[in-house]
DNA sequence: ATTAGTTGCTAAGTTAGTTAGCGATTGTAC
DNA sequence: GTACAATCGCTAACTAACTTAGCAACTAAT
């Protein structure tokens, strides 16, 4: 016998746009997991590379953004700066961390990794007019807005 | 000095529907990450769920959708067994294989975990107008295409 | 000056993957 | 029909990447 939330998705009728968007969100982690094979990293490498791209961080800041232990992002910068990807510095005013900073050669092998996606999603963007990637960018921001709200707050079955 | 690659990125201009939708990508896969959290499973256990949900697979089949081992798959099917999410049959015309179906508990919990994501993104996209969604659709479909190439070739620069 | 909190690490342990190999079974070639 | 090849799903031994607990050095707050 189906439970009450089996039943609801039973009857769920959905829209070519939103099986699309949660299709996108599948192959974007498949394709990050092929990436990180490929790289011969692990995701959790693969992703803290992109962080550290942005910006240089130390690793109790990489630690939050991951979601892992202080003692795993400990490992985990261990492990890039063995392979050349990045490097630990001193910071310059507290004496407690170090700052976390991509090298260029590992910034070099990330981007060729990653450029042809980047490559690919720009020249599938550029065949849409402005008026219509207006659409899609305010979609995707909702979306986004959407999936964060639900990182913060507990599901309504925790009452 | 900035190698070939990060000075292509120095000089892109990105649209804002680009930023999005790499941004939700990674939005995604945070959200996956939480919610396996919440769940009290790994994310390759979420993943696992969610294409079970859809129809039984055999482990060998798992193994190649989840991209891991037949020792690892075999490994996931006796962990979600021993939480009560699945459950193996024998397969009706090959007696090597095995049919790993989900339970009315597991897919019960699962959904419990899952459902605030969909009805959010439901409702999200029920406030686009049907004109709106087919240009949203047509933009994921196009993305989605260009990734999925993308895991099956290899980069440019292996060559 | 003292206390509280943060940083980043080590140690010991756990989880989830890997490779290698195997028996049972099915598929293919002859 | 027989022999061989391929597949399925597992076990064993090993590895990678995480966890919790705890610590010294340092900064922030009082």
């Amino acid at each position: 016998m189906a439970g009450p939330a089996s039943s609801f998705t039973e009857g769920w009728q959905q829209t070519g746009s939103l099986l699309a968007l949660r299709e996108l969100i599948e192959t974007g982690r498949r394709l990050r997991h092929v990436i990180a094979r490929r790289a011969g990293l692990s995701e959790s490498h693969l992703v803290a590379m992109e962080h550290l791209m942005r910006a240089p961080l130390g690793p109790a800041e990489l630690a939050r953004i991951l979601d892992v232990s202080t003692a795993a992002s400990t490992g985990l910068v261990d492990r890039l700066v063995q392979r050349g990807h990045v490097e630990r510095e001193a910071h310059e005013q507290d004496r407690r961390r170090t700052q976390v900073q991509v090298t260029d050669s590992g910034r070099e092998e990330m981007l060729a990794h990653l450029l042809p996606m980047f490559v690919a999603l720009d020249r599938l963007d550029a065949s849409f007019s402005d008026e219509e990637r207006a659409v899609v960018e305010r979609y995707l921001r909702g979306a986004i807005a959407a999936l964060q709200q639900l990182e913060t707050q507990p599901p309504p079955s925790e009452a």
